[in-house]
RNA sequence: GGCUAGGUGGCAGAGUGGUUAUGCAGCGGCCUGCAAAGCCGUCAACGCCGGUUCGAUUCCGACCCUAGCCUCCA
């Protein structure tokens, strides 16, 4: 395959070649667990869920998420309830992981957590510090900055804009403004580690570095997160990686995706317009929530809203209508390919819109033919397409039955639509159109086709 | 203030130096007992001002506007 990746430290498409020849790494950067995910999370896991769905097609991939399962919300989140940390992440670890699934999620291959690494980090931060890269300062090891030359390519950001941009009062202890936390102590009451500069606990950014190199190797072939990690986590990440390892490329690629608004707002507490995942799912299919993630470039930014949702729900409706009565032998489908276009949409940076008018023009084609083979083909086509973006899984009758119950049973809807066929063969179309309307109230509405008559859920 | 990305038809959203994106909505038609779904046709766009060019929405420059980052943040 000829695939393209956006590299935010090149700041342009490259064709993507993994280091070694067909074995990809790849580690995204996933949640600190103190709370439930909200919709921005979701982005980033569903976008490069769908690079892993792409990737693993032509090469043998390696993927790692991680956890952040210590860090200062946390324990903000644990005084506040009074519970311990890791009974505040273990549950919200288990609701992150539904709450993905949900939405076509894939688990990754590994995911490392940032508490069962902290010998790792340890012994990084004790390379950087013999290294000439780190120093110690009132119990705090810090990153020095300045030692690294290369500092601010990735984010294509010089140290003297930075400083003098700051409005960031700097701790008494550091060297200079930019130097950050490699390791700070802790107080008794937190959760803290024994290690060479007294109990503490690691500051964000090396744990990242220290599971990336444990798992996937000192360079990885794919980093990626969403836009705000660019700077800084992302940067010093680079940095400490390179300096623990003799200037050893970090990462081949950087990918970085768009932020989430909220109608036109950013998404934000004091703002209150944060939406969860967990209950977004409660009335709208994980699926639909997919396609909305997918239906913007993932680079470009997303504008949440009732209409967003609205519009992945008719998409699938119009894709799920054109597959429906298809019936396709299980080989059949299980041996189809997705379309050539639609793959190389796909592996041009990912381009969802583009792989989406794909399909629909499918879907058209589909909806005109009458020949049986044809539409056989077609469909295994869109459902091997749909297998690729995480789309188009569930049987179509489930899909138009709706999750939900509706104010009518199955069988009741049956009964209705056999009373309105022995009115519609005896030509008693009032008593035809009264049930129709029945229906219609109850959000039914139904579609009469030579073949017989189906009915979709439709609010 | 600095950095980065972007401003496309009613809305969402790709793309391109000259030719239909796509979806929803609108309009006309076909199909239907009437609808719905589907199909056909159709309307409609490239922030502003210059420049390069035979020709720019697409390249270059200025300007205006928007978003993100510069502090925890997907």
């Amino acid at each position: 395959m000829t695939l393209r990746l956006h590299d935010t430290k090149r700041g342009r498409k490259v064709p993507f070649e993994p280091l070694y020849d067909n074995k990809v790494t790849m580690y995204l950067c996933g949640p600190t667990v103190y709370n439930y995910a909200h919709i921005g999370n979701a982005r980033p896991a569903v976008v490069f869920d769908l690079l892993v769905r792409l990737l693993r097609r032509d090469y043998e991939l390696t993927f790692a998420r991680n956890i952040t399962d210590i860090d200062d919300k946390i324990n903000a989140a644990s005084v506040e309830t009074g519970k311990p940390i890791d009974e505040i992440t273990s549950r919200f670890i288990d609701a992150y992981n539904e709450d993905m699934s949900a939405l076509g999620v894939l688990p990754p291959d590994i995911e490392p957590r940032a508490t069962q690494h902290i010998a790792e980090m340890i012994a990084m931060i004790e390379t950087l510090i013999a290294n000439g890269n780190a120093y110690e300062a009132e119990s705090h090891v810090l990153f020095d900055v300045s030692s690294h030359d290369d500092y601010g390519a990735l984010s294509k950001r010089n140290l003297r804009e930075m400083i003098a941009g700051s409005r960031v009062e700097v701790a008494p202890y550091k060297k200079a403004a930019h130097d950050f936390v490699l390791w700070k102590p802790s107080t008794p009451e937190l959760p803290g580690w024994d290690s060479p500069w007294g109990r503490g606990r690691p500051g964000w950014h090396i744990e990242c570095s220290a599971m990336a190199k444990k798992h996937l190797g000192k360079t990885i072939d794919i980093h990626a997160g969403g836009q705000d990690l660019v700077f800084p986590h992302h940067e010093n990440e680079l940095a400490q990686s390179r300096c623990a390892h003799d200037g050893t490329e970090f990462a081949r690629y950087w990918l970085h995706n768009g932020f989430l608004s909220m109608d036109h707002e950013k998404m934000s507490k004091s703002l209150g317009n944060v939406v969860l995942v967990r209950d977004l799912i409660k009335t709208i299919p994980g699926e639909v929530v997919r396609l909305a993630l997918l239906s913007a470039h993932y680079r470009q930014p997303l504008d949440w809203s009732d209409a967003t949702i609205e519009s992945a729900r008719r998409k699938l409706d119009r894709l799920y209508g054109a597959v429906r009565g298809v019936d396709l032998p299980a080989d059949l489908r299980a041996a189809a390919e997705p379309p050539a276009a639609l793959l190389a949409a796909l592996e041009d940076d990912l381009n969802t819109p583009k792989a989406l008018a794909e399909l629909f023009g499918l879907a058209r084609d589909l909806n005109k033919t009458s020949d049986a083979d044809e539409r056989r083909r077609m469909t295994a086509s869109m459902l091997a397409a749909g297998s690729v973006m995480g789309l188009l899984q569930t049987d179509p009758e489930d899909w138009f039955a709706g999750h939900a119950e509706g104010k009518l049973a199955g069988d009741e809807i049956d009964a209705l639509l056999a009373k309105r066929k022995a009115a519609r063969k005896s030509r008693d179309f009032n008593a035809a159109d009264a049930i129709r309307d029945q229906l219609a109230d109850a959000g039914i509405s139904i579609e009469d086709s030579p073949e017989g008559t189906t009915w979709r859920r439709s609010d």
